[in-house]
DNA sequence: AATACAATAT
DNA sequence: TATATTGTAT
């Protein structure tokens, strides 16, 4: 009986095909509007860029990466000439919806506790996280929603009666009534302050760094030595919903050029402002329970 | 004008 | 249900 299932095994893997018979498949997920949406004028070349040099066990779903192509991102203003007659699709024809993935919405807390409750408004939410991509208004969904969220588990947390602090992520989630419902924001610790409204003006967190300074120094190493070769992080945007029309899960890279994102290295910054994006804190394995453990303390000011 | 926010739509 | 879009106030 074992016997046979090696055999089966053997046999099945020997059997699958090869790297260059799946390629081709990815040029075909990538249709017409698609490649619209985005911009891209020969979807062609999209299909030949894709290929990250080294890419896990891409299951289903290939990562494509998308070139130095432009993007929606990157330089807006599109090349200096103005091309004033341009019609520019990518922003008329709707954008596939995002899906807020764990990691994304990592960022997105992070973002939010250390811009304070005060200041976490959709467009200051979104400077911060420095999505490529990320727009204003998914911000504001998702913020909306989040807010609805912390409400709950404020209303939790009060009527649990006089044990401490007792508001680990572990135990609020446990309250929750719809474990399912609140899947993502739980996989994301919440910042006890957020819990807290009533707390008086306190000026804990220094809302911005001055970028001035930073951006002399090309970019501020969060970590040194920069030689972790770590896996892809997987800030992408799933196109879900594939309806008899399909359209598939699409790979959406952050940040134009950047390759991949390195740990702790914090891309580039394109800001006017003064908001200074978060550098990336790569977490661990799932965040899943037995680990009651910190992760959030990458921070230049570790305030946390 | 821009944008935050809540309500509503898909 | 999750996210988008719309409407309104600031």
């Amino acid at each position: 009986m074992r016997e046979e299932d090696s055999n089966w095994f053997a046999k099945w893997e020997d059997e699958l095909p090869s790297p260059d018979e799946l390629i081709p498949l990815s040029q075909s997920l990538i249709t017409t509007d698609l490649a619209l949406a985005f911009d891209i004028r020969n979807p062609h070349q999209i299909a030949v860029a894709p290929l990250p040099s080294q890419f896990p066990q891409s299951t289903a779903n290939s990562s494509a990466e998308f070139d130095s192509t432009e993007l929606g991102g990157g330089g807006e203003g599109g090349s200096g000439g103005g091309s004033g007659a341009g019609d520019e699709p990518a922003r008329t024809l709707k954008r596939p919806r995002l899906v807020w993935t764990p990691q994304l919405h990592k960022r997105f807390v992070d973002a939010v506790a250390h811009l304070g409750i005060k200041n976490a408004v959709p467009k200051t939410i979104m400077q911060l996280m420095s999505v490529d991509g990320l727009t204003r208004e998914n911000v504001a969904s998702h913020l909306q929603k989040y807010r609805l969220y912390l409400k709950r588990m404020q209303g939790i947390s009060s009527n649990g009666g006089g044990v401490g602090v007792n508001n680990s992520p572990a135990a609020l989630a446990a309250v929750s009534v719809d474990p399912a419902t609140d899947h993502l924001f739980a996989s994301s610790p919440v910042p006890a302050h957020f819990l807290h409204p009533s707390r008086p003006n306190s000026d804990h967190f220094l809302p911005f760094l001055p970028v001035a300074a930073m951006q002399n120094h090309h970019q501020m190493a969060v970590v040194g030595p920069g030689a972790h070769h770590h896996q892809l992080q997987q800030q992408f945007r799933h196109f879900g919903t594939s309806p008899p029309n399909g359209q598939f899960e699409h790979p959406f890279m952050r940040q134009s050029q950047q390759q991949v994102q390195r740990t702790g290295t914090p891309v580039h910054i394109r800001n006017g402002s003064s908001v200074v994006p978060l550098p990336c804190v790569e977490d661990l394995e799932s965040a899943t329970a037995t680990n009651g453990r910190k992760v959030l303390t990458l921070f230049p000011n570790g305030d946390d």
